[in-house]
DNA sequence: CTGAAAGCGCTTACAG
DNA sequence: CTGAAAGCGCTTACAG
């Protein structure tokens, strides 16, 4: 009398059964193979409607696919990560595919970590946003699963493919309107990294703001302020650099999210925003538009970003082996935290 | 001359043939099953070790579980389901369980889709986070697979589990600190529901508001507003209630987020905060301690709830089935926003 | 305590 | 174009 449970799963042998053709016959229908006639496939689609069948994706991953796309995502809090996802979502609507997420806290181990949990669940194919990892690691995981990175600079061969925003540009463009607005010191905020991170975004546009600082001749007042990107850690640097004895005139942090704590501090500090300091963020995520904010920043169209990696990742899964490397331009969108002060143009 | 990936994957049965046992006995190390003695565990341990042996999920899940736990988080951009990931996180790092996050974007339907795919994926258990779906469909998918929900408040009989803070009392901490600081006109901004969403927590924050306000007098100048949860929307509403002949003294919005539109609204039409209006929020996201925004909110706790999730549902798979309900005290967090302005108690 | 065999629900060659 | 059979890597009864 075994009473629920016991309804025996509709599956592809059901179906066949239903249909009256064989159990390949309804696999091919199923993976659109090709060599099924179409009254064939006509029967199959009747019985798996009428039957509400579902393919269970853990046994197609035995042989062939899971239908399944890992998504590594460093950091949840970060607003920018949304925007990426709804980029992946939407590239991904009308397919088989179904992403499903990871989340790091920015540490390497846990990537490292996640990505083996993901293997083991047999993905199809990894998408990894602003991973730590070293290069070697990278290869060795692309090796494995077809990969895209969003948010990485790629060594010139690679394999896998990269999605990014011009990231060296976009400070240059921070730092050329910095200039205009008549500022002169100024300082980029900075997470702390070690050299083996040299190719992630934020290292990328440390070396578009020092180069643009000496391409306009305040090579000089360039300053690097590096923190650990928890808000404690990144209002005690804040706070020390605008205490200092010859503080920053602006401020441009690496991503939105840390320029918000940086504003808290000059506010803190009895500082008005933008005529003591101006405070520029990156992202431009939508935590910008408040009035009680109004931030600068740089739009990287964080939905853009996603669906291109999305649609890369299934080029990849579907047998591409050439590296490609998406870029997207940064646009500058600039708000009150950085304009509308009266500030002389510098002398020289 | 097949040469890379055909370095014949390392499974169950080569650990079986190095520790010259059976693949039975493997798998049953594996699961910490009863009835291996110390020796043959041992053997067997070492095997794993040296061949750097990982189980496949997606094989384990054919007969057994897949150790994978879906999360459904109705949308990334609030910052407080970071703050339950934490700690689902947390309560599951020592398992073997991994847990893998579906985004549904607030929309039922795609809610609905995501457990499919995940069921499809065979996922050992569910954790729906604030879902919007009906009584019905949620005891349809808890009797298939063992479900915990956050955010959702159940009926007397569930075949599920839940974990929520007291929303009722948090509304009510909200009134009474209101009505203390002057304030008499105090509105409630809800999300635009239907009949079917009784048991979400804002329907729980709405009511405990209403009684509140009933409770200290002030029935008759309680007013719910209504907005769908986009920031435009938001706005049009706040600027809506704000400009009307009879604008609301302060404004309590039912997270956080919503309520950091509400203060751009209140900045955009010159109002002072708190003087002119107070605003209140609800989550105690990191971002309501900023500077620029320092708003009063109710901590409920999220790393806790998401802690005590993961636990009650690693204890369901393992064979409870008698529903459990955690409740966590909400705590008032009074900051600018709410608080310093000299308003005089109203005069009854 | 230990192991040989069947089976989970699919896909993949391979015949017909 | 269609199908019977083997197999993916595990777990589950069931014998021994």
């Amino acid at each position: 009398m075994a009473l629920r449970k016991k309804q025996a799963r509709v599956t592809i042998r059901t179906v066949a059964e239903d249909a009256g053709v064989s159990v390949a016959a309804v696999s091919k229908v199923l993976r659109n193979a090709y060599g099924v006639s179409a009254e064939l496939r006509a029967k199959v689609e009747v019985s798996m409607q009428k039957l509400d069948y579902r393919p269970l994706a853990v046994a197609r991953g035995m042989r062939g696919q899971t239908y399944t796309l890992g998504i590594l995502l460093p950091d949840i809090r970060n607003p920018f990560f949304a925007d990426i996802m709804m980029g992946v979502n939407s590239a991904l609507e009308r397919t088989q595919y179904q992403p499903l997420l990871g989340i790091s806290q920015s540490a390497s181990s846990i990537e490292l970590a996640l990505v083996d949990a993901m293997n083991d669940r047999q993905m199809d194919g990894l998408i990894l946003v602003g991973p730590r990892m070293l290069a070697g690691e990278l290869a060795v995981i692309a090796e494995r699963t077809p990969t895209v990175l969003i948010g990485h600079h790629p060594p010139e061969q690679s394999n896998f493919d990269a999605v990014n925003n011009d990231d060296q540009l976009g400070a240059t463009l921070v730092v050329r309107h910095l200039a205009e607005m008549g500022y002169r010191r100024i300082a980029f905020l900075n997470q702390l990294l070690d050299d083996s991170e040299r190719a992630l975004v934020t290292s990328q546009r440390e070396i578009g703001y020092l180069a643009a600082m000496a391409n306009i001749g305040l090579g000089s007042h360039a300053r690097v302020i590096r923190a650990l990107q928890t808000p404690r850690e990144t209002q005690l640097a804040a706070r020390h650099a605008l205490q200092s004895r010859s503080p920053p005139e602006a401020i441009f942090c690496w991503t939105d999210f840390i320029a918000l704590e940086v504003l808290s501090v000059a506010r803190d500090l009895g500082l008005r925003v933008p005529e003591d300091v101006a405070i520029v963020g990156y992202d431009n995520t939508s935590y910008c538009d408040l009035a009680q904010n109004a931030l600068t920043s740089i739009d990287q169209s964080g939905q853009v970003l996603g669906l291109q990696a999305a649609r890369l990742l299934v080029e990849r899964i579907d047998g591409r082996t050439a590296p490609e490397h998406f870029i997207v331009a940064p646009r500058l969108v600039v708000r009150a935290s950085s304009s509308g002060a009266r500030r002389k143009v510098p002398a020289e």
